[in-house]
DNA sequence: CATCTTTGTATATTTAATAAACAAAGTAAA
DNA sequence: TTTACTTTGTTTATTAAATATACAAAGATG
């Protein structure tokens, strides 16, 4: 992703200009109560089906303690008892899970030219996947007037729920502030702050988030992908350009200003190859996916298509080399990720991860031979499992966490459902 | 930093290996009461003097729990009554601060051939301020004996308190597991697994911290130093290698096996100089102090004195322009960290800080020249008002943290305390 | 079948907050 | 100087949400 001349517009202010003063965490018997029921409902999720005295078990709250909020949760439609679990020498457990029928999520990607909705329940099951052109792509207004359209078609033709749609996820390739959700900048059209969660909001009456592409399928490949135990992630995405998406502790990461991860144009060669940003040398003109098309003479006009891929099956040389060299620089670039960030796990998405058989091996065989120093190897490294609809994905995650793990926000949320 | 051929020894764990399940948080009303009792605490820190009504419309908590809660922090002897204030149209406020001559606080720089110790009150002014060589460098055991006798013997010096000595917080230029403390590396001696966290422990009878020499640093900036209304800093330690350690969050970050920072080793080159890592274009082959003297032909042995200054202040045409290129390798370095982290603020610490009216101008110069498409010029870049003392001072701060802003650390502390 | 376990609920108690009233100590204006 | 008003800090009754304890329901086991 590339980001032009954003000083001769609007800066981007910064995080503490944001947030005028840091709430202290204080609070009442009520704020006890929140955090316990966010608790049991984080812990129904990763460890459905679990019955009220396992959980008090895993909480050490008390059998009557989780009694009561369970009730409160089952008032909420967040919970429902899904069946009895087998004895280990009395009463049968009664199993909980996150009551999947009680409402929906969707997940929404924008990209370029179009964009792709995925419906999901409340346990974040796909229920519904579309792709729809964008009328307009280039004009902000009627692709937000396009997305509004599609959401309400979208509820119109879902089925009678007790909350409804409970949240709408929107992912696009560009600058989003958080927690205001606004967006800064989208480079590919050249938008400069628009704010479209607050007006998706109004019109649909559901909470919106709206938040970055690579930031959300890193959400997505750790909520539900390659990386489902790893609380410290490097999700690095590869197709024209190159991007990053990091989880710190089980949360997305998003730096003081919202524009971590611009990892596509850090150097790697001093004096290196022209990069369409202006800089020399920068990582996203070596090991990209247009970088490999580019070495192989090819006009890279996204998608590309599977004929490189095409190339390399069938063993031609020149295409085995590109793809051999491009596995060296995307090796070292995520060896310096390594180093700076020291991430659990990796997950490379986006184009790229057509050619993953190929790339894989020299990935990792560069990594071990340029730092051999410290166990950098050690960092697995995998190819998204998600594919093309990881960004969807993760705004359902992001939605879902938002509902149900974020204390006071399933209160909130479950009231103000349709 | 260098760290030769780990995985010819021990590995290092995963953090999912020593978390073996992260603990939900729940609570009864004592956790509340924890909670708030502990952001009083920060609040007196960051805000002192300040009395208990204004406390009350900081928190929103009322004043009857501010001051129920302020007289047990009175009696832990943590806060004391310190003034009366000015009245603002009715009773003068009572002022209260963190009770400075409550205890005592040690922080220790383990260096390559002696050490620093700082002995501080429990508002982090330093009282004592100490350096030892060590008598076996390369003996571990020998120097954390030396390191427990000098800690008794400060210790026995100090005069008495209600606390003691509350805590020592330690810094090493090493891999530190946490919340272990235990040492796994220490490349300049070839230090392998040291628990010196527990035995420093046992032996003294208090709480020990012990964390790389890079992240106290970066502490010490963010609590004390340079950055101290930054919540997302890059800090930047630019000696004989390169070394960085971040908070994000107000937080230390370590990354998940605590090697989070190696960015001395990050390639800038593809085939450029060689390292002593084994790698070839690493960046502190570029920026480093020592990249520095041996461009101007000069053999490394740190400290290096004055020489480089003095030549450059002359007008010494090589020098200005080794340093002009110094300049340069930083600038790059920084703002490919600036790309992957999006901090809020850079602090450059080590021994470079010494050059820094020559470096300073061309490093913000290259970071505006080579990367003008996102605002990354505006990250302030500042150099270390700490100096030698960083480390200890770090340490001094992290024991502090954990004795005044963690729930729950202070009862236990304090309940501790000799 | 009698006994022991496990699950889940009901009831009294405890903890730590709030709300409201009040006392203490000040300012300010008539 | 006196009266009214503010601000600070404490006291007391009330409330919310946990715990502890007892108990009922449901099942395993010898």
């Amino acid at each position: 992703m590339i980001i032009y001349l954003f000083h001769k517009h609007r800066q981007i202010p910064s995080r503490t200009e944001l947030e005028h003063e840091k709430e202290p965490m204080t609070g009442d018997s009520s704020l006890l109560k929140t955090l316990n029921k966010s608790t049991l409902l984080r812990l129904i999720r990763r460890h459905a089906p679990i019955s009220r005295a396992d959980l008090a078990k895993r909480t050490h709250l008390t059998r009557a303690t989780v009694s009561a909020l369970v009730e409160e949760l089952i008032g909420q439609r967040l919970v429902a008892e899904t069946g009895i679990g087998a004895s280990s020498g009395g009463r049968k457990p009664v199993l909980l899970q996150i009551d999947a029928e009680a409402g929906y999520v969707i997940g929404l990607d924008v990209r370029r030219n179009d964009l792709l909705a995925i419906v999901a329940d409340l346990r974040g099951n796909a229920l519904r996947e579309l792709s729809r052109k964008l009328d307009a792509p280039s004009d902000p207004e009627r692709t937000l007037s396009q997305l509004i359209a599609l959401m309400r078609e979208l509820r119109s033709e879902l089925p009678d729920s007790p909350l409804g749609v409970v949240g709408v996820g929107v992912g696009i390739a560009g600058l989003v502030e958080q927690p205001s959700g606004r967006i800064l900048f989208v480079p590919a059209h050249d938008w400069r702050l628009l704010d479209w969660r607050e007006r998706l909001a109004e019109a649909l009456g559901v909470p919106v988030i709206v938040e970055n592409e690579a930031n959300l399928a890193a959400l997505a490949e750790h909520d539900v992908g390659a990386a489902q135990h790893a609380t410290e992630l490097l999700y690095v995405s590869v197709s024209a350009g190159i991007g990053a998406g990091y989880i710190v502790g089980g949360e997305l990461y998003r730096g003081a200003g919202g524009y971590a991860g611009e990892v596509g144009h850090t150097t790697i060669e001093l004096n290196g190859r022209p990069c369409s940003c202006g800089n020399r040398g920068c990582w996203e003109t070596y090991a990209s996916e247009q970088a490999l098309a580019e070495a192989l003479g090819l006009a890279y006009d996204p998608p590309l298509g599977s004929a490189i891929a095409e190339r390399a099956a069938s063993g031609e040389a020149s295409a085995l080399a590109a793809l051999e060299r491009t596995g060296v620089y995307l090796g070292i670039g995520i060896g310096n990720m390594i180093h700076t960030l020291n991430p659990q796990m990796i997950v490379v998405g986006g184009a790229i991860s057509r050619y993953r058989d190929w790339l894989l091996p020299k990935m990792e065989a560069t990594i071990r031979a340029r730092f051999p120093y410290i166990p950098a190897f050690e960092v697995p490294i995998r190819f998204s499992e998600l594919g093309e609809t990881a960004t969807a994905q993760g705004a359902i995650a992001y939605v879902l966490r938002e509902l149900l793990e974020k204390p006071g926000a399933s209160a909130s949320a479950a009231a103000t459902g349709v």
